[in-house]
DNA sequence: TATTGTTATACTCTATAACTATA
DNA sequence: TATAGTTATAGAGTATAACAATA
């Protein structure tokens, strides 16, 4: 059984009992609870998927281009904030893997769309962010959950551009 | 100068006029949400942070020294889940910029604790965090932050060391 | 034998620059 | 001249393994 305090004088070496409780200044600022939140969100869903040989970029790459068929890499970057030349490596290995496909735009652009295979392996991998989403959030109401989407979204700002990061 | 919109009208293959506006179909999601808000958050602290040659993994460790001094590299690191590896180059970085000094605690471990450097350092940084709140949530109500604050807080965990990655 | 701090190293993610081939 | 995609590279941040000194 271990001990919540301390009795400072008397620390028994015997014993590594009590360790130190720490005071964690910035506990109450929204920064730290959102950047908290988001790790916990973030480690949950990425051991799910790793199952599934994605990241979560990956992952956003993959949902992007289902739901924007013929997308350009270009537009994908600008949408996820996502350098075109970190883009590049992404959808070779989707190309590689037989989830994408691309048709020719012009000279110098493709079109991105999932093949068949991408397209189920999206499906499985939407089934793992929905189980995130219920197995994270069962804490709240849904108009709970409502309500804190609608608020994060107004943190948003109106001219784009100005994010780091990948979003998903 | 570029303009925002094509006066010349007909464009015939790719128009770049009207930049396709996609579809994101994980706007809903909490783990989105949180995710994209926790990056702005950041991005907006790292910047103000640059100025005094912080990063925010650094700046958590400062502020903890602060409050609990005499603490542990050992104790920092659990609590910011930090590995041990990864705390010496940081502590070793503050030392070197006289921001902390380390007091021999017995053969193999010290207790730290800030400069006077190192304090004036945490208080400029801390005016940079708080103006980050203000800056990034003034749309909402005090009221409406002190929910969220909690309701995030609810989700986490219970029992520790589950986290990956440093808290702020 | 376990712990503290440290070094070395690898892997991921992201940023910048530069190249190619088109437009 | 500007754009789309790519390659190469550098910098963070974090993970594991191993080591020396100490408990």
């Amino acid at each position: 059984m271990r001990l919540k305090y301390s009795v400072h004088g008397d620390r028994m070496k015997s014993e590594k009992a009590a360790p130190r409780t720490l005071e964690q200044p910035f506990q109450g600022l929204m920064a730290f609870q959102l950047r908290q939140a988001s790790v916990l969100v973030t480690a949950d869903l990425g051991e799910r998927l790793a199952g599934l040989s994605l990241t979560m970029t990956n992952l956003s790459v993959l949902l992007m281009i289902q739901a924007n068929p013929g997308v350009t890499q270009t537009e994908l970057g600008k949408a996820l904030v996502i350098q075109r030349a970190n883009l590049a490596p992404i959808t070779a290995t989707f190309a590689a893997r037989g989830l994408i496909k691309r048709d020719q735009i012009d000279g110098r652009s493709h079109g991105l769309s999932l093949t068949n295979a991408g397209a189920n392996l999206a499906e499985r991998a939407w089934e793992h962010v929905t189980a995130n989403e219920m197995h994270l959030l069962h804490r709240m109401t849904a108009v709970e959950r409502a309500a804190i989407v609608g608020l994060l979204q107004s943190l948003r700002p109106k001219q784009p551009g100005h994010l780091q990061g990948s979003p998903l």
